[in-house]
DNA sequence: CTAGTAAGTGTCATATATACATTATAAACA
DNA sequence: TGTTTATAATGTATATATGACACTTACTAG
């Protein structure tokens, strides 16, 4: 009996989507491809897992090497592997993705891909591979992870808020999350039994409009 | 630019937890391994997924040609790719489950796995690789999606009643499945809204008690 | 006819979701 | 200074889901 399994080896590759809010819109990080297949198309970003690290270290490294982003809390969306989602040979993929802040985060796409973008979810490219599907599975995710119960995704929403912020601006992260509009009650309802607000009893001045109460959160 | 990619690939397999009730208890169909490593233990069915072949069509033809078990409804569960979950190689797993009924189901172990039989969840014997952690995975999963919504796993629940089923009997069943007991009232309540039961205006005889209603479901 | 066993049934409290309209307060401007 | 404009702030009613909890009914066996 062998010693090695006598079976043809699919290659396996980890794909992550990053999300993050850039003015106000939800946006999503994706790579220039450098090689074939699909030179020069967006996609997002990921490679090859190596033969000694577990899947989610793989994404990790690949997100790093290909954006210079790292450090992020990714969460696994499964498996991917119709025999021909990739035009050169059997690759099967597992996806991960993560929401993060993008503000003071600086992209390095140079080593590992052409370029590396922030796309508005609403105005994205074509997308190499099944990418398109994956990232909609993932949108999906994100979509109902943001506000069903306390998790990591729902407390990363928070990243995006100023340290004093007024519920206004809390809500409108949320929207932008759910990808749908808020009754601005019933948030205001939501927002104080589920997460522990401070009343900063401070005010926003300025707007040509009654002064906004500033709060800011604690986990 | 060569034309393959020139990494070195990970083994792909599917492994597949096959959940059942039988005698009232939850059962979960494992496979007696035919080669090493770990030959002689069991495992939850599985093998390597084939280069022309979507993962849940490999997860289904691995499933029949070690357990004889066909057309079942599998779901993915995930990826599992720690570097050293086989011993012999590096194997990435991806994980699916399934609820299936048992009754008239007869399991061919013969060709590719020494033995194929149900066991006890709550009595199993020391499983192969890390499946003990990809079925206690899929069990949690089926405790949950047992009762959230009305999904297929919901519906699946009805195949292990009788035609003509009293409400005790199908309340037994969704304990199993849960894993948990349910109060008889709150389980009433809960079934009648959830599901399309017809009175059948027969009853149960022969029991030392009172008689109890027989039903059918209309899905 | 009595004992045993499972069937059958309703209410209250709590939590969550959703719909919905008016008043309050500051800045800008005439 | 007072009028306009823009956003902040607030409460109630309804529907639905969840979970706790105890007594009466009806058959069988002895």
């Amino acid at each position: 009996m062998s010693y090695t399994y006598d079976y043809p080896h699919p290659a396996v590759t980890a794909d992550i989507c990053i999300f993050s809010i850039r003015d106000g819109k939800l946006h999503v990080l994706l790579i220039k491809r450098l090689v074939d297949p699909f030179k020069d198309s967006w996609a997002i970003p990921g490679g090859f897992i190596k033969m000694d690290e577990d899947l989610i270290d793989g994404a990790r490294r690949e997100l790093e090497e290909e954006t210079g982003v790292a450090d992020v809390p990714l969460e696994q969306l499964g498996a991917y592997g119709t025999p021909d989602r990739d035009p050169r040979e059997r690759v099967i993929t597992v996806a991960f993705m993560a929401l993060v802040p993008s503000d003071q985060m600086v992209l390095a796409a140079a080593t590992d891909a052409a370029d590396a973008r922030w796309f508005d979810m609403d105005d994205l490219p074509k997308l190499a591979f099944d990418h398109d599907r994956i990232l909609a599975d993932a949108r999906e995710r994100l979509a109902h992870k943001v506000t069903n119960r306390v998790t990591e995704t729902a407390r990363a929403a928070f990243q995006f808020l100023p340290e004093k912020f007024t519920l206004a601006q809390a809500q409108a992260v949320f929207e932008t999350l759910k990808g749908e509009d808020l009754d601005k009650r019933n948030f205001r309802k939501w927002i104080a039994a589920n997460w522990d607000l401070v009343d900063l009893k401070e005010k926003t001045t300025g707007g040509r409009h009654r002064p906004a109460a500033l709060y800011s959160v604690e986990f």
